[in-house]
DNA sequence: AAGTGGTCTAGACCACTAC
DNA sequence: TAGTGGTCTAGACCACTTA
């Protein structure tokens, strides 16, 4: 995968933006990016619309490609950020090591909201998975899982101590491609504060959402509660019209 | 901007895909779909790739292009996209009555962050507008944001205790099209308890942002801390490519 | 083996911005 | 006018799925 042209010119200029290689803020123009990395000018306009996607860049018709300020700054502290959909791979690429205890898994009959959330029938059953996160001694996040056991029969106490995505890209042969997510915030819980070393009075971080299969599988369902200071979600909307 | 090759095309394949005129849930191939519209193959991609990206199909290499199952079930899953940035009209679209209390009006110099934040020269003024929004008499937000002067040369304290974003719509024709927002939760301080009607333990959710208009011109700088049981962001993330 | 989507090229022409 | 990004084409070859 990572032998792709396209790929790989976005992967430089990343680094090269984060590098601060452009101190005025602006790349150079398409047709010399062309020449410099001896690729078509298609795969540098590839290159470039991902990283305009994400938010890092933004171009100006008949003026040129800038990188967006905000994008440079809080890079030193951790966070979780949206670009990523597993948590395991969104700190290794930021250089943490991500731990992982399990705390209680479970298989019990779905309820009715997740029936609907997995498209499940009733009488069905799903796996409770309840895990915490950390990463250098840190924890930061309590996760709750629901996965119907019809996707993943085969789950393991051993598999999911472990990178439940991974195991499923590796093992499985399928991706998990897409999520709807909802982020807020609420005071801690007992249990939030003995598990994050909260004080009362901190809060935590709410992920809300649904994974989904690169096939339009409903595959997760999970609840998760952040550390706050370990939640920042970075995201980037555009209202273009298509 | 309607005569554009691939938005034709992704707009007749909409259409054709809610209409119902492929009931084996598959769209023709790329190659015959370039033949039928008469338009190159990269043109159908091009198509292809905002509806995928809009969660409507999905692609499997080697197999074909399909009809993404739940698009039709649950259309309400993909609702997001019809939202505005705009916080008072994305208030009344849910049926409530917005108020907005000027908290005060400024015009101070550029620091650093900002002049980077908005592309400004040291030396340069921005507006700084302190607001607390409610609706049917809760307050839910204190939203400080900064707007460089030479954007808006004529905001009054008459314009900013109405909706701004309104304005630059109506009044100076422009579109704010994109924002780059951060999320994540903290405690409350102080003033935040006072305003919204906070106790101790109860948290705030933060959205730091920048707005840009359809130029890529950055517009504004915002930080909103609300209420957190007002908070709740979607979001639908795709992975397929990068 | 046939058919599908994925990647990539080289180049033409258009639309907008800056000077 | 010169330089920038945007659109579009025609075609080559690769990678994967299915039979």
């Amino acid at each position: 995968m990572a032998d792709l042209v396209y790929r790989k010119v976005m992967h430089d200029l990343k680094q090269k933006i984060m590098a601060n290689a452009f101190p005025n803020k602006r790349l150079p123009d398409e047709r010399s990016l062309s020449e410099q990395y001896s690729v078509s000018r298609s795969s540098i306009k590839r290159a470039l619309k991902i990283l305009a996607d994400q938010g890092i860049i933004f171009k100006k018709r008949g003026s040129g490609t800038f990188i967006n300020p905000l994008f440079m700054k809080n890079k030193t502290i951790f966070h979780y950020e949206g670009s990523n959909l597993g948590i395991t791979d969104s700190l290794k690429s930021q250089g943490m090591t991500p731990k992982i205890k399990l705390l209680s898994f479970k298989v019990i009959p779905a309820n009715e909201e997740l029936q609907q959330d997995l498209f499940l029938s009733p009488g069905d059953f799903v796996y409770e998975i309840k895990r915490l996160r950390s990463f250098d001694n840190q924890p930061f996040m309590i996760e709750t899982g629901f996965i119907p056991i019809k996707i993943a029969p085969e789950l393991s106490q051993d598999i999911v101590s472990g990178s439940i995505f991974n195991y499923i890209e590796e093992k499985m042969n399928k991706r998990v491609t897409r999520s709807f997510l909802s982020i807020l915030a609420s005071p801690s819980d007992k249990t939030d504060q003995e598990l994050l070393n909260l004080s009362v009075n901190e809060p935590v971080g709410i992920m809300e959402g649904i994974f989904f299969l690169d096939d339009g599988t409903p595959f997760e369902v999970s609840n998760m509660r952040l550390h706050y200071k370990y939640l920042r979600y970075n995201t980037f909307v555009m209202l273009d019209d298509y």
